[in-house]
DNA sequence: CTGTTAGCGCGTTCAG
DNA sequence: CTGAACGCGCTAACAG
């Protein structure tokens, strides 16, 4: 690491000329800015960001706390975060809560020292069950911007991009009674998250719109990761099923080729609408018709609204809550 | 931010006393410890970790350089790194290249100013093809640690983590030989990467081996992503086939849609194995046989060897390379 | 036992 | 035009 100081003793000149020279100041000679600027180069000197931040009070940094980076979406979202954080010159510090409350709150521990300029979270499974929220209302105490995105609780008053949970998966199911099927089945591992509530929900609300009375047995709670196959059969050859809908982004994938196992035709004989994106839905055939989150573009705003938080802390703004438009793409013709 | 001076000012005592009380220190009195950690609870005191890493001259945290997160694979290794890196006090700044030579480098430039005491990286592919590593020399120079995996390059002496590629891809091979299967394909689109080549290789030395002859139709390359199924089909329809096996983590999945789909069993008719891990492979059913490169183990062992680097700047240690094995999990009876 | 001081690297006064 | 001094928050060496 070459500082200022070593460069000023190299140039026989002080500390504070390096300085100068190397910010354009008006202060400073040609010639001594020129000398100075080569011998930087040369030795390929970089302002240090820890005493920029100590002065400046501000670390050009952003926490990101996501339950699970394997999952597709949430590894999508820090791409869009990484990304926007990336093309306005600020870094990106990880920390992965596994769905557990205890990491989610040692990781803000960890960060809520000046590590960070504030902080972007999805909550985790136990947090949210939980309804356990000190952890983050002593962020905002301490004035640390937050950005909720996703998994969002109402018991906390701040910044939330989320996407139309319900509306999304309305419109799926809608899709599908349109295209004539008549006994949709609704597959999700994620019925324990209030998003999978209300992606419920909107299946339901297609439903009784058409008049098709809701079936308790044509839902499929998928819990366990073990044999997802299996349940899958079993539920496809317990009931005659002419299309699903997945309220997550696997078990749509997993459904078609279990589907497809039996014998039956897809999308001919069973349609399949699940949340994707166009990446996965590559990793069937026929390719799955999939509900895109745009989780990119979550990641994007997210990032850009905690900036704007972080630049402007004295701004009036209400908090927001930014819901997000989905997209449905339909693969292969129905 | 609570500061030690308000802290004291609060208490009416001097700034080190606060300071030496929290650390326990010999040199301050049993109760003045007590009323000083009492009221740094009350404040949520937590010490700045820019000015502290101002003084000690590190950062705790380290810089982890990746072509693509949406990479099953890569995303695995990092979640390995960020778990491995929390264990020992470290955070985890992440920068994905996107494959760009240009944006590793901007993402190097950028953390090399005091921001990370080490960095963990995968050579983007753009950088491998142009065989560029002064900017990871630079770093060198400036006495950074730095640890590669999977996407490494001879052209620098560094520690670097990897696995087995020629080996993992002959055992698989070998086992479909073994199996009875007489017409194996090679299903790759990383043909252009090192690794690719390597992988390759260790299919041709266990067909060789079995004095099968190499059939360089029985090769298929994925470019695009553009509809791999299309070709897949075509692949699968031109010559006879018994058995897959994919150098990259989604043509495997592919592959056995495609087949399923041309009504083939698998793996009856055609056997895959092709590169994974227990998630990904109930992506398929059946299940694909997998190859794990266990990137997680590959993400822990990168984050101790690069910590002690840290930590032990100036250990004799020559640069390791560590190759760890990989496991070949076979699903479904062949 | 407690307080003062110096210095980590930087930019920004303010004097010269 | 140049340099000395200060302070961001912290710890450690040194005085009292």
């Amino acid at each position: 690491m070459t500082t200022l100081k070593e460069l000023a003793k190299l140039l026989n000149v002080s500390i504070s000329t390096v300085s100068k020279a190397l910010s354009d100041s008006n202060d400073i000679g040609a010639k001594t800015k020129k000398r100075v600027k080569e011998a930087a180069e040369l030795y390929n000197y970089k302002p240090n960001q820890m005493a920029l931040g100590l002065k400046n009070n501000q670390t050009k940094t952003i926490g990101v706390i996501i339950p699970n980076i394997l999952n597709h979406f949430f590894a999508k979202v820090l791409f869009g975060i990484e990304k926007a954080a990336r093309q306005q010159s600020y870094d990106t510090i990880v920390c992965i809560s596994h769905e557990k409350y205890a990491n989610e709150v040692s990781s803000l521990e960890v960060l809520t020292n000046g590590r960070v300029d504030g902080f972007i979270m999805s909550l985790s499974a136990e947090t949210l069950a939980k309804e356990h929220v000190n952890h983050i209302k002593t962020l905002k105490r301490a004035d640390q911007p937050i950005v909720l995105f996703d998994r969002v609780t109402e018991k906390l008053d701040c910044d939330k991009i989320i996407i139309d949970d319900q509306h999304s998966m309305y419109e799926a199911t809608k899709q599908l009674i349109e295209n004539g099927r008549k006994n949709i089945a609704f597959v999700s591992n994620i019925t324990n998250l209030e998003i999978g509530q209300l992606r419920l929900s909107g299946y339901q609300k297609a439903l009784k719109e058409s008049d098709i009375s809701f079936d308790e047995n044509k839902i499929l709670k998928l819990t366990s990761i073990e044999n997802p196959h299996q349940s899958m059969i079993k539920f496809l050859l317990s009931q005659k099923i002419d299309a699903i809908v997945s309220a997550d982004n696997t078990s749509g994938i997993m459904m078609i080729n279990a589907a497809k196992d039996l014998g039956f035709k897809v999308p001919k004989d069973i349609a399949v609408i699940g949340f994707g994106d166009k990446e996965t839905s590559y990793l069937t055939y026929p390719q799955l018709s999939y509900i895109d989150q745009n989780p990119e573009e979550i990641g994007k705003t997210a990032t850009e609204i905690l900036i704007e938080r972080i630049e402007d802390k004295n701004q009036k703004h209400k908090y927001r809550t930014i819901k997000l438009s989905t997209s449905l793409t339909l693969k292969a013709t129905s």
